[in-house]
DNA sequence: ACCTAGATGCGACCGGCTTGCACTTGGCCC
DNA sequence: GGGCCAAGTGCAAGCCGGTCGCATCTAGGT
């Protein structure tokens, strides 16, 4: 990953480091604890530069984020391909295979010639212990 | 409408009824929309007056909001059942009815007792035109 | 060791809401 | 019609997630 950006002329930082080991270390994490995973070794680290690492990383194309409901976005990256339900009641999140919406797909592609992209947005409804 | 709202003890003001009839004017209405239509007539009327009140039609029941991608939440009154799909490159906006998510809804409600809610959040992807 | 473009920290800013508070007013009772 | 008072309102400040401008620093090629 890090020879991935060097390749590209990036340069590589103590900070960068951090990001990424984070990333590596855990699917799922918001900017936010992002932030507090890097200053943990690393205090000084600004937020802008945890964004604006994670911009980088999603134009490369190593790196994706999702948004799950109303709260921030969570990052992860770009080979973990899944889609997300998040319940509106509790908030939990139940990550789904992208084979789930292979029908949904397939129907939108054949009626409304559109191209689904499950990962981006997450799906929601009632989990199954809310509904009780 | 209004009438359900007197019978439920809420009051009936110049800001209500302009909020009232802009929504049932035009589908997908933003808050901002709605503001400016509002005062369109009624200058004075403030953005808090209108999120206060769409908020309690939202708990009456008569009003629903969708997100669609990253702007503004868009309104419409609750049985105008839909979904939405956005272009995530041109930010276009395809209404599809309901039924186009029933095999995903029984999909996951088999799979992961998840109940599909497919209105409230927008489902992304590339529209046929931004896809050449 | 040096040079410089790429990266950083800081603080200001932005959009979409939400909230606190003092003031106004709808609508029931006389 | 007038009085009453909680529901509703306008205004301004605040919040949250994220972006940007800018002066400073530093990675890393030479």
């Amino acid at each position: 990953m890090l020879a991935e950006l060097r390749s590209r002329g990036m340069r590589i930082t103590p900070a960068r480091r951090a990001i990424a080991t984070a990333l590596l270390a855990r699917s799922h994490h918001t900017a936010d604890s992002l932030v507090a995973a890097v200053r943990r070794r690393h205090p000084d680290v600004a937020p802008s530069t945890v964004y604006r690492f994670l911009e980088a990383l999603e134009e490369i194309g190593l790196v994706r984020h999702s948004h799950l409901g109303h709260g921030p976005a969570v990052y992860h990256l770009a080979d973990e391909r899944h889609g997300h339900l998040v319940c509106e009641s509790c908030g939990g999140v139940t990550e789904v295979p992208e084979a789930a919406f292979s029908g949904l797909r397939r129907k939108l592609r054949d009626l409304e010639r559109f191209e689904l992209a499950p990962g981006h947005f997450a799906v929601t409804g009632l989990c199954g212990t809310c509904q009780s």
